[in-house]
RNA sequence: GCCGUCGUAGCUCAGUUGGUUAGAGCGUCUGACUGUGGCUCAGAAGGCCAUAGGUUCGAAUCCUAUCGACGGUACCA
């Protein structure tokens, strides 16, 4: 045991009782509303080939890029592009200690799952992008990123959310993502008016850029992270950071891409007339005013004039689902509509700032995922909720409480009556009423109750040698005794009015009544 | 990762220009109340002042490094 000592590892935490109720909570209202549009509950492993999961290749043995990852123990055949094994030149089977990753989310596993089903068909040429089959699944539970800064609500080890659909290019299916992720945090408790579904499409995105000048992959990635950043920085922080630089408000220097006037300009113009929230409507009009005579913008504004129609006809009005032309989104990574879920819910910090947590979900059309695996297009889109995000903002805004029923607390006096005890116990648990035997070692019974108050019992039995032989039970309504302990003066006269003796047969319809069961 | 601020009891924090024995409130425990939650009262336990070096007659206080927390920035599948 040298070198350590009892700790979690940094951006781990432990669950406690409460915080896994919340989480639950949310995780099976959330899933009912998913279940209601057809996604069936797949899971799969948190392990993966680090291969099968992307773009993201660790580097040698270390932890790269934000990926847990290590060396499979067993030697596995390497395989070639055609699914056969690689042989060397005395034509044996190279054998190698594959890379093994932790999932970083659970859209890379499916595009595996999905994938694996269909490597063999993909393989006889079979497959094809039309005839790819319709498959709607969703999915929760931790995924795990080597994150280098931990923000508040932000771990290395964190809950998602995901639905997805995958073999369907219809942006219906994207409006219909928009209507889930809304109709799911409604369902968890959100009131309509603390959030907002923002959606855009990376097509309309990059083809405004192209038309401008910015083609390449790169400079276009470097102007997107520039302009992601615009909820934060502002039209003047975006057009420093695009040409020049800019200082921000901890003095450090923050280079800029240095991209002339004219196309900072250009972009900083487009930006500024989507700074307010408009309505779905005008926000479409002012970009085709733009004229902008660009392949890719076309059809993206296409797409989402037709997502407009869709959810006006599913009654999914401006409140609900905005257009931001400036949502971004992950980089190389969607080719569509891209979504998420801005909280409007404020809380209080330490020093009395009044925050916003932000964003919540995330998703949107990813195209090529599949294809990475496959070989073959398979269009899919999706979103995800931030489970545990979203469960800090419920608490940090006041929106949930933590508090748990506690069970009825059978206290102790006597080995002896132990039968007896659990008799009870049982008779109440199959009566439904959660019950529970003190087992602590410290038996006085001020400890006993003081326990039962911790745990927010709502009542106690107290049951001794004297007791048993009368053939009665003596119950206290502990939640009574708190609402009326703000008030008590006389404690005997107090304790009369919240306990009673019975008689033991009564016991169960007793409780039953005390706690409005009946 | 980079820059900045901060680390004192389980928690929230005092602690004088470096000076003897480091404090408070809350919580915990014990008792008044030996079989009863709250309030009240009396008492107790609890600290290598984050860790390791250094400066000094003397360090919680000054310097350096490490670790950790927080804030900004970068990143964000």
């Amino acid at each position: 045991m040298n070198g350590m000592i009892p700790k979690k590892i940094k951006g781990f935490r432990d669950i406690d009782p409460e915080l896994n109720e919340l989480r639950q909570q949310v995780v099976e209202k959330a899933g009912k509303v998913y279940e209601l549009y057809g996604f069936r509950h797949w899971d799969t492993p948190v392990l993966e080939y680090a291969e099968n999961l992307g773009k993201y290749l660790p580097d040698k043995e270390t932890v790269a890029e934000g990926v847990y990852s290590f060396r499979n123990p067993e030697t596995e055949p390497v395989y070639k592009n055609d699914g056969s094994e690689l042989r060397d030149e005395n034509d044996l089977v190279v054998m190698d200690n594959h890379h093994i990753a932790m999932r970083y989310d659970l859209t890379a596993p499916l595009a595996r799952m999905y994938a694996e089903e269909l490597f063999i068909q993909s393989l006889k040429g079979q497959l094809t992008t039309n005839n790819a089959p319709l498959f709607r699944r969703y999915q929760y539970g931790p995924v795990y990123r080597f994150e280098a800064k931990l923000d508040p609500g932000r771990f290395r080890e964190f809950w998602q959310l995901d639905f997805d659909t995958v073999g369907t290019a219809d942006v219906a299916a994207d409006a219909e993502a928009c209507m889930v992720l809304s109709d799911a945090l409604e369902a968890i408790g959100l009131e309509k008016k603390s959030f907002v579904v923002r959606l855009n499409n990376r097509k309309i995105l990059s083809g405004f850029l192209s038309g401008i000048g910015i083609a390449g992959e790169e400079d276009e990635a470097s102007v997107l992270r520039v302009i992601d950043k615009i909820d934060k920085i502002g039209i003047d922080g975006i057009t420093a950071e695009l040409g020049k630089g800019r200082k921000d408000s901890s003095g450090a220097v923050i280079p800029g891409l240095g991209l002339e006037n004219k196309t900072v300009n250009a972009i900083a113009n487009y930006f500024e007339r989507f700074v307010e929230d408009k309505s779905r409507e005008s926000t479409i009009e002012a970009l085709f005013s733009l004229n902008a005579k660009n392949e890719k913008f076309t059809e993206g504004m296409a797409e989402l004039t037709r997502i407009d129609e869709l959810l006006r006809a599913s009654g999914y009005d401006e409140e609900k689902v905005l257009f931001s032309p400036s949502i971004v989104r992950g980089l190389g990574y969607y080719t569509g509509p891209v979504y998420e879920v801005e909280s409007l819910l404020t809380f209080t910090d330490r020093k009395g700032n009044t925050r916003r947590v932000g964003s919540i979900c995330g998703g949107g059309r990813y195209d090529g995922l599949v294809e990475r695996l496959l070989g073959i297009k398979v269009p899919a889109t999706g979103a995800s909720i931030g489970v545990d995000r979203l469960c800090e903002l419920l608490l940090l805004s006041g929106e949930a409480t933590l508090q748990q029923k506690g069970t009825v607390l059978i206290t102790v006096f006597d080995d002896e009556l132990m039968g007896e005890y659990q008799k009870i116990s049982a008779e109440l648990r199959s009566a439904g009423i959660p019950a529970e035997i003190y087992y602590g070692a410290q038996r006085g019974l001020k400890k006993q109750i003081g326990y039962a108050d911790k745990m927010n019992s709502p009542v106690c039995i107290l049951l001794g040698s004297d007791e048993f032989e009368k053939g009665v039970v003596t119950v206290r309504n502990l939640a009574l005794g708190k609402e009326l302990s703000a008030t008590i003066e006389n404690k005997d006269e107090w304790k009369r009015k919240v306990q009673k003796e019975v008689s033991r047969n009564e016991l169960v319809e007793t409780i039953k009544e005390m706690l409005g069961r009946k």
